[in-house]
DNA sequence: GCCGCTATATATAAGGC
DNA sequence: TGCCTTATATATAGCGG
């Protein structure tokens, strides 16, 4: 009887898998579950050791979407978009004056959006949660169209210093 | 000798931390690199094994920012955008309506940060990589005004899934 | 889908170059 | 920062509820 037990314990534990596509979509399913629990624990981590701010959207094998986001991430953005980082300061410079530019030309625009999102808003008041400061969390009425602008200048900004031979990418993407 | 050898030997390896804010600066950067390369590998992994897409901005000690994403984040944006996901597609729909609107009154003023980018692309032309479609390798150029919009729109959208009740988040930060 | 279990693969802290 | 080493902490595959 012991041996039965040994024998079946034998075949249990981790077992090496090679990083490619799981076709068992049960297993993808459960692989996913863990791994992005995972993931988003090492983010967690990651901001609490270094005192740093994430922003992270991961689309599940069913489309649907999970974030993950640590507090000040749209004050870390807004610094880097007028300039206040270290690096750069004249290209900031210049970002930072396109960055009003745009602000003022899209400020008709921007308003209508406003108040679809109010719209929206009203219609899932009910169904809202709590929060404190974490901007996934927030409602809707608390990102307004300046944050919003500030989000979508620092994807361009983000990208552009991507774009330069200094940028930081996964290597580990041929592993 | 040997016995000077294993006391050193002892000193050393893994050793247990918490979780919480390193002070030391130099410890904290070694740890900022080690851990933000383990995030995006087990990102990489993640979206191989589970071929789903991930996008994600870290911010650094520095306030750099370093880049993360998988192919096709964008078109899996585009589609969610265009209500062509499973759920809510009355909503969607109402999402694809405000942008549609939204694309046209901006046009113009997109085309004036098309034209900054274009310059932006021509003095750094030079210093450039090569990529092969991941978004985040991308070179200015490669991603329109159009692209921005479905960045942009889709922060606003996940947003809005996260604002209501079914949002999934990182519980873990409590840990 | 989640929880528990085990055995093992991996990530990584400390320290040095 | 990047690249070693060692010893150990953690993540997780496969299986059963």
């Amino acid at each position: 009887m012991m041996n039965t037990v040994d024998e079946r314990k034998k075949n249990t534990g981790r077992k090496k898998i090679d990083i490619k596509k799981v076709e068992k979509n049960s297993n993808k399913l459960v692989t996913f579950s863990k791994r992005r629990q995972g993931l988003f624990k090492k983010a967690t981590e990651l901001c609490v050791l270094c005192d740093v701010n994430i922003a992270m959207i991961v689309s599940s094998p069913a489309d649907k979407l999970f974030a993950f986001g640590q507090p000040d991430t749209d004050i870390v953005l807004k610094n880097y978009i007028h300039g206040t980082t270290e690096f750069e300061d004249q290209e900031s410079e210049r970002i930072s004056s396109i960055y009003e530019e745009y602000n003022r030309e899209h400020e008709e625009a921007l308003k209508t959006l406003e108040l679809e999102k109010k719209k929206l808003v009203e219609t899932e008041k009910s169904a809202r949660v709590s929060n404190r400061g974490e901007w996934w969390n927030d409602s809707i009425d608390d990102m307004n169209s300046e944050q919003l602008q500030q989000f979508m200048m620092s994807i361009y900004e983000f990208r552009k210093k991507l774009a330069e031979k200094e940028y930081e990418h996964p290597k580990m993407i041929s592993m």
